[in-house]
DNA sequence: AAGAAAGGTGTAAGCGCTTACAATGCTGTT
DNA sequence: AACAGCATTGTAAGCGCTTACACCTTTCTT
């Protein structure tokens, strides 16, 4: 049907691998025969079948991107990154949804696929088991991109650190009685906030109730969804101690929260302060105080260390951990000065 | 590098064609050859290769999406329904970013590269000029969303009729004094959005007056974003007359917007009332009233479009237009009895 | 002026798969 | 017993491209 190199040789008067020498951009072509090949091409519309030259050259342009769920707007934003670096690039992207973690196995099969993608980018997915020994049996340039494992490349966030530093925060404030806003225990990223937020606590004389840390109740988005947080807080907001500080293990989670008290009346930050995680573009237009990930730059640094790593396979690997930023704007009280 | 259907075809004692009949479902082949062709590819962990087999097929099994911007929400949600129905079918989905109107070209020049794409779906692209040349000449199935053509399948909202909700809304409260927070001019679906809204005031006996429609000073996003609405926002909250009614053509910029009014002390929906558009998932716990948009049905119908015209490429054009529907919450006053 | 080096082009063998066609071995018919 | 008809399998020719190798001119050395 399309137009072949066949077609352009036999209407330049050359041979097919003088064409394709040219779109192969081969120095050994003068620069009439090329001028003459380019010309015909143009008129007559070719193309490279995309197929046909990766098979021959055996690889492709595309890399493949396996994401929990596109309308994450975490993920959604660490993508936007991901095509901003990508779009200067010749690279295309395939991506790949796997809402749950049995789901992510038969994911990366089908872009471990042989011919299909030249690299794989693995958001939030907990390398272990199965999981693991196939990444590691395939030679498939791998990057990980918020979660870890010490054999791949990966780019994440200090979450325990940020944990940390929320929890400073709060303890900067007059801060009597914190809970958190936790996602899916199972979530990594959701367990090294709590991690780090519960760790600063115990070496300060505030207290953090166990019933006062609250498990998503629903599994949608590994519980980072408005209506987990909307929930939970519900929950604390009925406990036999109210807190005052509340730290979310996302932005969505936080807002549900907040939804949560402007129906029980409750003022933020005067009553209670919270503290969200990420720093979503709508974080700042809703004054909520967070923890900003550097989502574009994540997605642009994923795309570089994925490159350098189809380049160089055997490289050491290569760890890119972002320090997350407290962003103070309106639903946390002032610090008191020490 | 990897196992090939020759592998297998010695391996099990066969040809290749019967390993390539044996993939292909082909009824042909004796249950008994079957069988042992499949325990030797799966102990061998074979896997066709996926350029050579379209390239002998001539045919892929991915579609592609342009998309403006991933990190735009309503995108973001669309993609979602779109991969959810997509995730059933073997078809891979391979996303394109356009953010600007002169980027669309040169992305729709790759999804519809030779052998790249079985589909293409085009989203909110003003098919015109050179575009709709490109896809004319084209003999690629593709599905045009939140955007129309006559000739080409397409899957819309009623933008015209959102806008006309939104004002009859308005009108059946005390609203006095309209306004319109507007991306920008060139987008579609925002003017046919204030079409609507203005059509319908027109006939009533309210005035909107024409500095009272405010457009988009950013591009970013088409002008669908929350600093858009946040400013838009803020000059009208300086106008000699300001509006107690604000119709925005988002969800983001009535959010923007709503900050804007809340940093300024003004109550709503007490003393400006606003309609958003979208309904994203977030904007039900902001009590955000708005015209809410199948996001999800509308990717899982834009799927089985293409198939549909894959399938038959020469049966009549479709357009599937989706009614938006008025959610009401706390940012609007109540109606008052007729 | 002869030979080496360099420049430009063509030939042909793949890349891994699909599939038309041919070949084989059965079964059942007459 | 000979043959038609069927089920099963193999052979080989592509799909459209890349690229090693060979070939032929030029140009440069000495």
């Amino acid at each position: 049907m399309g137009i072949t190199i066949y077609d352009i040789a036999e209407a330049a008067g050359v041979s097919i691998a003088t064409v394709s020498r040219v779109f192969n951009d081969n120095p050994r072509v003068s620069e009439s025969t090329r001028a003459v090949v380019l010309e015909v091409a143009e008129r007559l519309g070719y193309q490279p079948h995309v197929s046909a030259r990766s098979l021959a050259r055996r690889q492709t342009e595309t890399i493949s991107a396996i994401v929990p769920m596109l309308s994450n707007y975490f993920y959604a934003e660490v993508l936007k990154g991901l095509q901003d670096r990508m779009s200067a690039t010749s690279y295309d992207l395939l991506v790949f949804s796997a809402p749950t973690l049995d789901e992510i196995e038969g994911q990366l099969e089908k872009a471990l696929h042989r011919g299909r993608s030249a690299g794989v980018m693995l958001f939030s997915a907990p390398v272990q088991g199965g999981l693991e020994r196939r990444l590691e049996r395939s030679d498939m340039p791998v990057v990980l991109v918020d979660c870890y494992h010490p054999q791949f490349d990966s780019i994440s966030t200090d979450n325990r650190r940020g944990g940390e530093v929320a929890a400073d925060y709060f303890l900067s404030t007059d801060m009597k009685c914190p809970a958190v806003l936790m996602a899916n225990p199972h979530s990594i990223p959701a367990s090294e906030r709590l991690e780090g937020f519960r760790r600063r606590l115990l070496e300060s004389d505030v207290t953090l109730r166990d019933d006062h840390v609250i498990v998503s109740s629903t599994g949608y988005h590994d519980g980072f969804n408005e209506q987990a947080g909307f929930e939970g807080m519900k929950t604390l907001l009925q406990s036999s101690h109210v807190p005052d500080a509340i730290f979310a293990t996302s932005d969505v989670q936080a807002i549900g929260a907040m939804d949560a008290m402007r129906q029980s009346g409750v003022n933020v930050p005067e009553e209670v302060q919270i503290i969200g995680f990420d720093d979503l573009p709508i974080a700042r237009y809703l004054g909520l105080t967070t923890l900003r990930q550097p989502m574009h730059e994540m997605g642009a640094r994923a795309f570089e260390l994925l490159t350098e790593r189809m380049k160089n396979p055997d490289s050491t690997v290569a760890h890119t951990v972002f320090a997350p930023a407290l962003v103070n704007r309106q639903t946390t009280r002032s610090s008191i000065p020490a």
